[in-house]
DNA sequence: TATGAATGAGGGTTCATTCAT
DNA sequence: CATGAATGAACCCTCATTCAT
């Protein structure tokens, strides 16, 4: 109906905004490039020129609030801070772009997973990112002892190896999507909040492991 | 090809089966109707006829998939035991399930959330099924001040409410999730470890935290 | 709109006279799926569930009109004549052939040239059986010496080898192809007619230079 | 990219050297005005200022062409030759036109017979004007009794007819257009050469046609 | 109980063509 | 002279769903 001219960059945002918005509601599937379209009131030749094509467009939806969300996270976490305040704040970044971009973590969360083979390798490359980020700091957490003025086994066989720090990351980011999803369905509160209900189930318990403690002795 | 005679309950359990088996293979949207009537040998007028619809087959799936998970989960987690054994022997059944039942899983916990509007209830009605017996749980838990003979706060700001045991089972059923789809990409290991690795996590921080304990004071 | 039930093979013939009408009417790329399922009074889902593709169906095309005139072609040139007799015959078939079945003719010569990579093979191996059938017929007279008691060089440098009977049968099958194209074009006549015309060009010139006759010495 | 300034009529060459290539390349459907646009570094609304329409441009490669090879051919059968010498060297100069411009031939023979209504008209006329130098040729050295001190039927019922003329005209043009996609099928040889092999079968025969001789008596 | 035959509807994709600059 | 931005219209293909047997 319109056509104001618009310069390339800006329009592929635009595509962006209102692809991820469409996703988030429909699902990748059942979602057509004509609703997208007419989302951003723009004609599906477009889309495509620009694009691709509807998976490409997916991809691009993915990495683009991948990144978002591993920037917010990353800013958050200043290395400097100690790993438990590190992982406070990172989630507290994280709880805050959930309640910022409802529609861009239901995309990354809930979409990602379901699709085939084809969108696979770039979700998977995005969510990698997510968990090694979240993997260094534990990594970094172990190998400082945590608190060096707190007594444990510094090595050992209770020791967490390395490899067992990808699995912490997993269960954390785990935690952390079903929390958002939680706070979703149940109302809004502060991402403060989610953050500090979240690190009390896992850091207290987060801590002693990493100094080896286990559960079941 | 030919057309053995089958009573119907029968019938039925073939094809859930192999409806289960293509949901997890190809996803919900992609898995076609010709597919699911191909890999059960039964002609499609078979499947409408018995099942209603794709829509209608699908929450059949999560229903009886979800009951399996449930039932293994409750049997699992007596009631007699204490709270963290409880748990403990709850999440080695869960894990045990997921190993067995691979498809099951994906199609519970990857597919059934990126549905849209028509087939959320049911999914939605499983989850909370499941959420449900966690929180259970730790009502149970909080309530009894989880050990008697452990000084703590029995009930005051700190004390978590009732409300919030829904959060935690949130927390704990995401982890368990992420868990299970770790090992799932990792390789196999006993579901006695898996259980062990998320409660040497989390419950050496609920514990405290049942008792009233917060992360940051 | 109607739904006359028809067992599959002969929905198949009916499904690939409409295609072969419709691709010779508006050519390969012109010619629309609607349009054809249209021409049959069928739906579009049964083409491509019996034919598969356009791409399919196109060749579908190709293969059996190119059995039909190979079949009416071989039948006609009783190998027992002698190679003239054998040629005039074939003609006269052939020559009543494009008559018969203008449409399969023009799919066959006009459209099946004109197609892409994808195509290319089922329509190259259809030319070539064509085309080899008359090799064939050359070679037995190159062989023979067309006619024994007639003087002449029976093998020496002059005499055609076996690989330039490719050669005179393109040329051959060419001339007529382009005379078929031009009785279609000016009107009819009996197919007797038009293969004595192309005799008359071909076989005079031809005898002598089966024996080693060259134009220009 | 960059904006040369080209004035019209070289621009318009260019257009044409571009669209040949691509058509012959692509054939006339499957070539898209992306495709010419960009092979002629070109914006596409110059496509369309310049040369009018898809259609337009096909019709004006054909006429190009079709006068390129035209001018050819009769600039080699000079008409003070005899009959038999100016086909020779006119189908010289056709096979060496074939070779040097193998896509403007392919244009020509294998993509202008293809089309559907709105091409063929400038194709049929540009064929015509091929076929009527031959049959020019041809209808000459009828008249003239291809040569004065040969004996035969001056006029008579075996005489052919001026219309008859056409048809061999029809059979000579699609004997070289044959012969010429068999050369390039089969790796180049000298023009002459395949002109020679064309003649060899083909005047041989005609010449004794041309005072009246007929197959088959 | 069981199925081969059949379809309405809609999705992804591409193309020739035109403004506005 | 030259183009980046934009679109209406079609086309190929597939799917969930239903008759008629």
């Amino acid at each position: 109906m319109k056509a104001k001219r618009v310069p390339r960059a800006q329009r592929e945002q635009q595509m962006l905004d209102a692809a991820v918005k469409v996703f988030s509601r429909s699902g990748y599937h059942a979602a057509s490039m004509d609703e997208i379209a007419e989302e951003c009131d723009v004609s599906k030749p477009m889309l495509y020129l620009y694009l691709g094509s509807k998976e490409e467009l997916f991809a691009a939806c993915i990495r683009r609030e991948a990144d978002r969300l591993i920037a917010r996270f990353a800013q958050a976490a200043d290395p400097s801070l100690d790993p438990g305040e590190q992982l406070f704040r990172g989630l507290t970044a994280f709880f805050a772009f959930v309640a910022d971009h409802r529609d861009s973590w239901i995309v990354l969360y809930q979409q990602a997973r379901a699709q085939g083979e084809p969108v696979v390798a770039e979700v998977a490359a995005a969510r990698a990112e997510v968990s090694s980020a979240v993997t260094a700091l534990l990594r970094r957490a172990i190998r400082e002892g945590v608190d060096d003025d707190v007594p444990g086994p510094r090595s050992g066989e209770g020791r967490p190896d390395r490899g067992e720090a990808a699995a912490m990351a997993a269960i954390i980011t785990g935690a952390a999507d079903a929390l958002a999803g939680w706070v979703l369905d149940t109302g809004p509160e502060a991402a403060e909040e989610s953050a500090r209900r979240l690190m009390s189930v896992i850091w207290i318990g987060l801590e002693p492991r990493l100094r080896g403690a286990r559960y079941g002795g």
